[in-house]
RNA sequence: GGAGGGAUGUCCGAAUUGGCUAAGGAGCCGGACUUGAAAUCCGGUGAAGCCGAAAGGUGUGGGGGUUCGAGUCCCCCUCCCUCCGCCA
């Protein structure tokens, strides 16, 4: 979310970011309508109120002297009734305000580039390069059918489909891959473990933007008010939702498992075989809050993070700017980690890095103060995939796979494994 | 699931039958005393936050209601605590 103020005294370059992103349905003009007339009604209420604060302690006064104050009472019945209709008209305002404000995607920074959608995306950096077969290798889906490590069938039958069963190497490995990526980052790069609530509220959900405007896109508890985490960044970024720290506390870097939850409603059609786009996928997400001055260099810090697991793991992998049609609702920059697939024939996205500046931290309220007594201010907060395990999964079976069709252990998993082959 | 109790500043904790400015203490800041510190004493500060250029408004877990006026009365919700039941 923007701050007011900013959109009041910049709308030049709200609505630049707006054309930037390819968005036509929000109009700044009637955003400007509704906060003009939300600030003339609420200057009026207030000076109908400041009169009912100073006449109701008049009241008292007369009462506790015993003298007659019904005069004051009738005159002071009325001033509610207009104070009451005031609140009404500014709640309307407000609302239709909210509407146009919630919906306001971040601005993006001046580094990303302009751009419709994917085929946009600017390249950054290469990282080894793709494995040339010398046999006809295999899609993942074939090769963990074959092993029995991925069961489709069972998945749709006992759940539907994009939901799938892992099975002995297979199910073994997709723990050891989280455990090693949670390694690396708890031992290697500073970050303390967070397991957590795999369900949150509407408020957290807010907070971190999926909504109000991607509701379609989560799966929602029935009768109850709990969504299924669509990413860990939810529950991990609300942590601090309405908490003021000190700047001593920054940065906070918390690296936390999750399954994530996804309905994937607008892509019918889209992977469907595979384990490349399911509607449970397990993931380690890496989550910062940090002083505003230093976001952009932790960005490049945090996405070399994600990266490491890449190169430990030897995938070869590609590193791309989101172009502004690509980019998400609330982020500001992303870099996406993406890995070599050979039965895609190209990469495909296993992380996404993200700067959210103050966007995040202003609808969840999440601030510090530079130094006791100062005022609070906004903490910039980011977060990446450090990775999506089930597609780094589907990434291994594929680059690593041999012409008897087992699979290869990539080195820094066996001792998680305590096997070289999976046949 | 059932019964009961609770939520007020950074923390602890008051506030009569609804009415003046939401006590007091701890803390924090300044000072006195002291070689220095602690202790003590004096003074100050303190209700976050949010809106507002300001005046002012709002604000006692959240939302709504009654009232000229709500920490206080009524309704709904959330969370915490105790006990019973159930459960991994």
């Amino acid at each position: 979310m923007l701050d007011l103020n900013f959109i009041r005294e910049n709308k030049k370059q709200v609505q630049k970011a707006l054309d930037k992103r390819f968005i036509d349905d929000i109009s700044l003009a009637k955003f400007s309508e509704l906060d003009q007339k939300r600030r003339d009604l609420l200057y009026k209420n207030e000076q109908l109120r400041h009169k009912r604060n100073i006449t109701s302690d008049k009241i008292g006064e007369l009462k506790r002297e015993g003298k007659d104050a019904s005069s004051l009472i009738k005159e002071m019945q009325q001033v509610a009734d207009q104070i009451d209709q005031y609140d009404q008209k500014l709640k309307e305002v407000e609302e239709q305000l909210e509407h146009i404000v919630h919906r306001i995607p971040n601005v993006p920074h001046e580094d990303v580039p302009v751009g419709e959608d994917e085929s946009d995306n600017r390249l950054q950096r290469e990282w080894g390069s793709p494995r040339e077969f010398d046999f006809d290798f295999k899609p993942h889906w074939e090769l963990g059918t074959e092993l029995d490590i991925l069961d489709f069938d069972r998945g749709s039958k006992v759940a539907g489909s994009r939901l799938t069963f892992l099975k002995k190497a297979g199910a073994r490995l997709e723990r050891s891959l989280f455990n090693f990526m949670l390694d690396l980052h708890i031992k290697e790069h500073g970050y303390d473990e967070v397991f957590p609530p795999f369900l949150a509220n509407e408020e957290s959900m807010f907070g971190t933007g999926q909504l109000p405007k991607f509701r379609e896109d989560m799966f929602k508890l029935e009768n109850t008010d709990y969504y299924l985490i669509p990413t860990a960044e939810v529950p991990v970024t609300n942590m601090h939702r309405e908490e003021i720290m000190s700047a001593a506390d920054l940065p906070l870097k918390y690296a936390a498992y999750s399954a994530c939850f996804r309905a994937e409603a607008g892509a019918h059609g889209r992977d469907t075989r595979g384990i490349i786009r399911q509607h449970q996928f397990n993931k380690v997400e890496l989550v910062n809050f940090v002083d505003p001055e230093k976001s952009y260099d932790v960005l490049e810090q945090l996405t070399k993070e994600a990266e490491k697991v890449l190169r430990l793991l030897e995938l070869p992998y590609r590193v791309v700017t989101l172009c502004t049609g690509d980019l998400t609702f609330s982020a500001a920059k992303t870099y996406d980690l993406e890995v070599w697939m050979p039965a895609y024939d190209t990469y495909r996205e296993v992380s996404s890095c993200s700067n959210f500046e103050d966007f995040q931290a202003r609808r969840a309220g999440i601030k510090y103060r530079s130094e006791p007594g100062a005022d609070s201010q906004f903490v910039h907060t980011l977060n990446g995939s450090g990775l999506a395990v089930g597609r780094t999964l589907a990434a291994i079976l594929e680059n690593y796979q041999n012409e008897d069709g087992s699979i290869t252990v990539p080195e820094v998993l066996q001792p998680y494994m305590d096997q070289e082959i999976i046949d």
